[in-house]
Order: C-alpha cells, then sequence, then structure tokens
DNA sequence: GCATATCCGACGAAATCACTCGGATATCGA
DNA sequence: TCGATATCCGAGTGATTTCGTCGGATATGC
C-alpha cells in the first residue's frame, strides 16, 4: 500500500500504476490516500501527469504514523487509546484492573511502529540484518 | 472476565456470581469459559455448588495463555500469526516486505502479555511499583 | 427428587473492514 | 481551446467478526 515510498524522488506516481504494481483496486487506494494526505504524509499533484508522492523522505516517516493515519488512534482497546481525545473510558473504569495490561500492549505495539521507517519497508537488497535501529523505545 | 482469580484457594466460583460482580450476562461468560476450560486454564465442577476455579495459581498464568485462549492465535495481520497452523500466508507473500512489521508488532505484544500474570491484575492493594517483573522478553 | 450448576449448539444484532460507484474538478499537452 | 488523464469527494454495499441470547440436556448435593 504504501509502498509508493519506492517511488520516492521519482516523481509523482498516479493510483493507476500503484494499484497495477499493487494488484489493489484503483478506487480502494484513493480512498486510503485521502487520509494519508489530510495528516500530510503525501501530497498530491492533480491532473494529467499528476499522483502522488511522498511529503518526507522514507527514513523519517515512522511507521506508526502511517497506521494512525490509516486506522485511526491505536488501541487495542478503546480504555487504552493513543488519542486522548478518543480514550473512552468503559463504565467499569473503577473496578477494570485490565486496562494497564491494554496499556502496556498498546505501547508495545507503538514502540514496535515506531521503530521502523517506511524506509524499512522498501525492498531492501540484502536486509539480512535490519540497516536502521529496530530496539524497543518509546514515542516522545 | 477472567477475574476470577480473585476467587483462588476460596473453592469453585459460579458463573451466577461472577457475572454479577462483573456485571455481564451469564449466557455470555459460559461461553467464554468453555474456551478456558479447553485449554486447561480452568477446572469446572458440576451440579450444586458447583462452579470453575483455576487449575493452577494466578502467578504462574501467562496473560498470553489467557488472550491466545479467548482470542485465539495471536497476529496483528493473518500473514504473522502465532500459530503456524494458522498462519496463511497472503497471496503476496512474495513482494510482500510488510510482513516484518507486522511480525515485530506481533513479537512485541506477545512480549507484553508475557510479562504479565493474572496476579498481576487482580486488584492488588499497592501497585505503585509493579510486582513482578514487567520487562520485555520473548516467549520461549 | 428437586434446586443448582455446568454443558452444548445454534441463532441474532451491531459494528467493522475491504471495496465499489458515480460524478465533479483540476491540469498538461497538442 | 479541447480532450485525455488525474485527483477529489461522498455515499453505499457485502462479508466477516464480535458480543450477546435462548432453549434445553446433563450432572451433583442436600
Amino acid at each position: 500500500m504504501v509502498q509508493l515510498g519506492r517511488h520516492y524522488g521519482t516523481g509523482p506516481a498516479s493510483l493507476a500504476e500503484i494499484a497495477a504494481e499493487e494488484d489493489l483496486p484503483r478506487a480502494y487506494l484513493e480512498q486510503l490516500v485521502v487520509s494519508l494526505r489530510e495528516v500530510g504524509l503525501v501530497t498530491s499533484t492533480r491532473g494529467a501527469h499528476g499522483g502522488y508522492e511522498l511529503a518526507r523522505p522514507p527514513e523519517t516517516i515512522r511507521m506508526s504514523e502511517v497506521l494512525r493515519a490509516l486506522e485511526g488512534p491505536i488501541a487495542p482497546m478503546l480504555c487504552a487509546s493513543d488519542d486522548p481525545e478518543h480514550a473512552t473510558l468503559c463504565d467499569r473504569s473503577s473496578y477494570c484492573t485490565v486496562n494497564i495490561l491494554w496499556v502496556r500492549v498498546r505501547d508495545a505495539v507503538v514502540g514496535a511502529l515506531y521503530s521502523m521507517t517506511l524506509a524499512d519497508l522498501v525492498p531492501p537488497r540484502v536486509p539480512a540484518v535490519s540497516p536502521s535501529s529496530p530496539r524497543h523505545y518509546r514515542e516522545p
């Protein structure tokens, strides 16, 4: 999907191209790309020979950003959401000790996503040992 | 849900009790507990004054076991499943470099779940600093 | 034998996910 | 200026999953 990181630097890529490469319906990609544009991850140029390109170099794009853009705030349960805005605490919030489990899980997920950038996912030639530093650490 | 860890040592607890405490429909709990029994996490005694109890002390029950029992093999995407059995690789398996991302995420989740036991979730009096060792480590 | 339980299987409503459709608007090249 | 090629936009559909229901069979203690 977001493997248009591959095209970075080669000018805008049309959805028709990407659809062909990824074997996904163009109309569907259209929808996805809207979210990406809204958060400023990709820029679009309209008209003939237009298309989309990354707004920043792939190395600087955390996968956590991408996933958040595509699937909304990342939360294993709604009582443990990334976004304080959407964190609706369940009615049991007082009893429920399980919450800390979900928070822990969420942090783990965010950490994993944050530790990888788009650049890590564009088909590398020899990815035997991971290029960047794929350790667990927290988001700022 | 699995807060019948609270009752550990006090004999079997009926679903009616638990339903009342947790404010969940008894019929629903019934369904859940089936999965838990199948994997041997709880034992049941039928008849009057029967009910369910934990098969092992709460400290020895990893949350990863519980979640796996309740929600099946843990996998953010089906191409990155815990259980090799259910790991159906998507048709793009050749192209798809994203897989390693999901595997990374899955490991992070499993690690987080594995680092917590049921005992960590039964309402502790003063849980300020976590009792066991809630670090990130891998499942064997 | 009767009240209290677990067992079992199928069913139903609501939400989510992946995807579609139709058409308006912008831009480049000839 | 025209037309081909794009993005833009918003509503709509179909399958799957999730949470929960219902009815009744079976086992056990008093």
